[in-house]
DNA sequence: AGTGAATATACCTGTCAAGGCATATAACAA
DNA sequence: TTGTTATATGCCTTGACAGGTATATTCACT
C-alpha cells in the first residue's frame, strides 16, 4: 500500500477537505469558507492531496475546481481486503503461535 | 474517520510491521530481524500501533507477542464505503457543479 | 492598460516525530 | 545471587511539516 495516500489523509484538515469533497466538487475559497481555514493553507493541502493522486483539478476562469479521484480509494479498498482473513483467524493464529513457542 | 489510525499506518516501517503481522503474530525481536530494524525502534513503533488500537499484546515469559486487532480495519472499511458513490458520480458531479457556476 | 478576484507560492517559525544509542526493567536460567 | 535474554524507555539530534503572513500569478472585466 502506498503510504503517500495514507499520510495525505492522516492530516486532520486534509481529512476534512476530503470529506467535504465527497459530497461534490468545490473550489478553493468554498473549502476555505466551509472549513474555517485560510486560503493559503487550503491551497497547500490541496497540493498535497493532488500529489497523492487523491484529487484532480478543473480550471474554470480564475477558479480551480477540485474533485476526488476514485483510484486511491479503490487501492485502499483492495489493500484492506488482504486483512479480512485476520478478522476470523485471530484466536487461532495466537494459539498456533504459542504452541510453536513451546517447542 | 480517526486520523490516529491513518497516521500510525502512514509511517513506512509501521506499514511493514502491520503487513508482517497480517500473516501471523510475532514477537518484537522476530519483527526486528525480519525487517532489519533495531529493537528499540520496533518497540516504539509497536507502541504507536498499540495506542492506535491496531495491535494488542500477549506476554509470554520475557517475550511479548503482538497481534493485529480487527476493529480499526473494519472502521476503515466502513469509512471507505462512504466513498463508493464517488466512483460512479464523478463526471455528473462536475457537470452539475459547472452548470451551477454559470448561474 | 488598470483594477479586482481567485489561487498559488515563498519565507519564516515552531512543533513533532523518527532514528541512534545507552540504559532501565523484567523474566528466566544456572 | 549472578548472568542472560527480551523488551521498554530516556535523551539527543535532525528533518519534515503545518500554520501565519506577505507576495506573486492568473484571469476577467471595464
Amino acid at each position: 500500500m502506498d503510504t503517500m495516500t495514507l499520510s495525505a489523509l492522516a492530516e486532520p484538515n486534509r481529512m476534512r477537505i476530503v470529506e467535504l469533497l465527497r459530497d461534490r466538487p468545490h473550489n478553493v475559497s468554498e473549502i476555505a469558507n466551509q472549513l474555517w481555514l485560510r486560503q493559503p493553507q487550503v491551497s497547500k493541502h490541496l497540493r498535497v492531496l493532488h500529489e497523492a493522486g487523491l484529487v484532480d483539478v478543473h480550471p474554470a476562469a480564475q477558479q480551480r475546481i477540485y474533485q476526488l479521484q476514485a483510484k486511491p480509494f479503490e487501492e485502499l479498498d483492495c489493500w484492506l481486503e488482504t486483512f479480512k482473513r485476520v478478522r476470523e483467524t485471530r484466536i487461532d493464529s495466537l494459539d498456533n503461535y504459542l504452541r510453536e513457542l513451546k517447542n
